[in-house]
DNA sequence: TCACTATATGAAGACTTCTTCAAGTCATGT
DNA sequence: ACATGACTTGAAGAAGTCTTCATATAGTGA
């Protein structure tokens, strides 16, 4: 309480406005990874990821279990699902409007 | 297209990280609104508003039409309004998830 | 216990974003 | 033409975020 809602989510889609932490969200969003799977499909630094999946713990958007050696990563809230697919159609929508102004650009003549 | 999307994406969440900006997007999701009328409901600086709306415009999620003396702002993507819902909906999600742990905290040897 | 692999953390410089200030534009009424 | 109100823009320092590096910690098997 106290801080106002429009502030938090501010935070909240600060925290999601980075490359690495949408392919981490989108990764966890298939299904559990551990931290060296992500590192598989993400071109960074283990340190770099590391500070990424900090970053998205202090949010507790993910949470993180020990399994032997490994850390598994999960997500907490499943909505965040719904959130990146309506990411996804607002910014084709986006590309189009932009494509199509594109095209008058390029044929400004023809009707 | 040579931009990865999960870029694209990024990019789009950081521009709607910022409280100012959230604001604006709120308030015209339920109806246009000249630039005066934002500055009543919103407590920033003229310019610095400006500014937030530049950052909106730059990303085509507002458009701004000029009628007589003012200038007019709407949302060119309704599908905001979802992405705004659903964020609402996770951080209600959060905030209850990090309630209950706090609970814990407080009443640690209460089953 | 030691070495090894997997992951996390702190610190620092590079880089980006914010806020504010001063100055600029554009319509309107006089 | 001018003054005015409504908004925008550019610049600059403050504040915040990123990436990397060095170091730290936690399991595992020898």
């Amino acid at each position: 309480m106290g801080v106002p809602l429009y502030q938090t989510k501010a935070e909240f889609f600060r925290t999601l406005g980075h490359p690495a932490r949408i392919r981490i969200l989108e990764l966890l969003a298939e299904r559990d990874h551990a931290v060296h799977e992500l590192l598989e499909q993400i071109a960074i630094e283990p340190s770099n990821l590391s500070q990424q999946l900090a970053v998205l713990r202090r949010t507790s958007l993910v949470v993180s279990r020990r399994e032997g050696t490994a850390v598994v990563y999960s997500i907490s809230v499943p909505e965040v699902r719904d959130l990146l697919l309506s990411a996804r159609r607002i910014l084709v929508g986006l590309a189009e409007t932009r494509s199509e102004f594109e095209d008058e650009l390029m044929v400004p003549d023809r009707r």
